[in-house]
DNA sequence: CTGTTAGCGCATTCAA
DNA sequence: TTGAATGCGCTAACAG
């Protein structure tokens, strides 16, 4: 950055004190009224602009707000981050990206780099491999506003919002039944993960009201990517014991799982139905259309960036607060 | 943000001047190692951590990188995004990410903003409706490093990195000419970008040279998503000369032709081929599976980025630079 | 090896 | 209605 000019050359051009440029630039109304156009003026013309950084550095405060996803690029994510980003912008702050990648490591560099940023609150979904809670508590210890969502550390007390994970989960499973399926899958992430654990609760308790046997708990502990799925359905089909129905945790996932079926010949939803829980557009363009639990995306991006508002402004006081949107499920072809 | 420990703080319970504090803290060579570890000892326990925004105050710069694109959740720019993350997590830079939605007040109000933050350099991608260019020439005369990527103002000097439309769009419609189809026809955006502008005269010639007469061009003006491809497509079913073929300039466009011929029976390729210019993971799990002209939106991203980088540390004496990839025909089942 | 001084751009407090 | 003084956290230049 070159040298731009300041609220000290306009006075000293102007002959007056930068004080009063800076109270006439604010439109303090002490100041004259002849005195602030010329200043305004003469500020307008010279193309001043406040440093947004020297007075984020006065006031002790910050406009930026960081955004900690497990991927940039996945749509859940990217649609949460859209979001978030408008809602920032309408309140004047800006939003800075931060991805785990699912990796612990790097989310524990990332909130180094958070707080040395001091930035004035932070959103944030945990990466898959996150166990150890710590950094985040260390986080909120430095002062850090932090909200959680989707994915959240459960012994953090602070804010949460996220899908009802087990209601979700159990719906999808009554929908299967409803249907007639009785050898119903999970493909799901690790259990240490609220969203996971908790569907899978649901998924297991749908199973149980009706007495159905069939029970079946595949893994992904890796990055959520289209082979991910593609490999677990690999490995699934290879069963003696082939579920007829599988609830899928994410669209990636699902989508790899549509995708080896269709290269392998195994008819959706005749061999094996599908839902996902996703909020991506595109569900609705695979071969065969994808039924889904949809996530609210929208508003939980909402709620948590209400959330963090309060939490900035309200520092201390602020309660912590837990609020659970509802998914819905869109019916479509693969069931 | 409450009050965090300081190099001061530090300095006096630890009885010596902040300085020493400061320059033990960064491992200057002169201090004495006894003094130093003291210091470092100290500061770990109190948890100290510089004040990033206090630095860059202080050295008049910045650690923070702006994206500016038409909108966050679509998978070229959350990919191109997420990417850049990674490089400028590497590179000791944070970025912040901006959405156009394809709008040019917006556009405007968000290089405001990005001029009072004082970023440290601009990576951008305008938005369709931006004709007039002179807000980035403002960004620029700011003193502000940008760069362009994909959809560039043409008449502003400064690095850009594209895909080579031209090309893309001319070996796209010859694929179509090798497979025998003759009426081929463009699903495109406003002719005042220089993606759409390029592609359109990419097509123009592969269709020259073949001596096809049959000519479409369908303008989509606005936000890209599924809904604008279903309507275009409904569109163009109407004709009394349809197409039997189409290339369309994004993935979004493309999925919204495809739900239109799935829903109304029209038979993808058999009454209709279609390529994209895509990179969309997704566009492998159609209905087909479609035929891309693949965009290398990763070798953009680290282009761009290393266009910036050299921008940023090399100021005035930089160079623009324009720089072209190449995209890739991956043949699927849409033509 | 360590301390002193000064200043980045701005707004607040106190004084006039 | 305006000015003067101060300091936010940090580092560089200079002095010891």
């Amino acid at each position: 950055m070159e040298k731009k000019i300041t609220i000290k050359d306009i006075a000293r051009e102007l002959n007056i004190h930068h004080t009063t440029v800076s109270r006439a630039l604010r439109g303090d109304f002490r100041i004259k009224e002849e005195t602030k156009s010329k200043i305004v003026a003469y500020a307008k013309e010279k193309g001043y602009r406040v440093n947004q950084g020297a007075l984020n550095f006065r006031n002790k405060q910050s406009n930026e707000i960081a955004l900690l996803v497990p991927n940039i690029s996945h749509y859940t994510f990217s649609n949460f981050i859209s979001r978030v980003s408008d809602l920032a912008q309408e309140n004047g702050f800006v939003v800075s990206v931060f991805q785990s990648k699912e990796n612990y490591e790097n989310e524990k560099e990332i909130l180094k780099i958070i707080m040395q940023n001091r930035v004035a609150g932070v959103i944030a979904s945990i990466s898959n491999s996150t166990i150890d809670t710590s950094h985040f508590r260390q986080l909120i210890d430095f002062g850090v506003p932090l909200v959680f969502f989707d994915r959240v550390c459960q012994d953090i007390d602070t804010s949460k919002v996220m899908i009802d994970n087990f209601k979700a989960a159990f719906e999808a499973v009554q929908f299967f039944i409803s249907k007639g399926y009785c050898r119903i899958g999970h493909i799901t992430g690790p259990s240490h993960i609220n969203v996971f654990s908790d569907r899978h609760k649901g998924y297991l308790s749908a199973l149980e009201k009706s007495g159905l046997d069939y029970k079946l708990r595949y893994e992904v502990s890796k990055e959520f990517e289209i082979a991910d799925g593609f490999n677990a359905m690999k490995k699934i089909w290879s069963y003696a014991e082939k579920p007829d129905a599988l609830l899928c945790d994410s669209f990636t996932l699902s989508a790899g799982v549509n995708s080896f079926c269709n290269q392998n010949g195994i008819i959706i939803p005749g061999d094996v139905a599908i839902i996902a829980v996703a909020n991506d557009p595109f569900s609705g363009l695979l071969n065969p259309p994808q039924t889904v639990m949809e996530q609210p995306i929208g508003e939980l991006a909402t709620t948590s960036f209400d959330l963090l508002m309060n939490a900035i402004s309200s520092k201390n006081k602020s309660i912590a607060e837990v609020i659970y949107h509802k998914a819905r499920l869109i019916k479509r072809e693969s069931v």
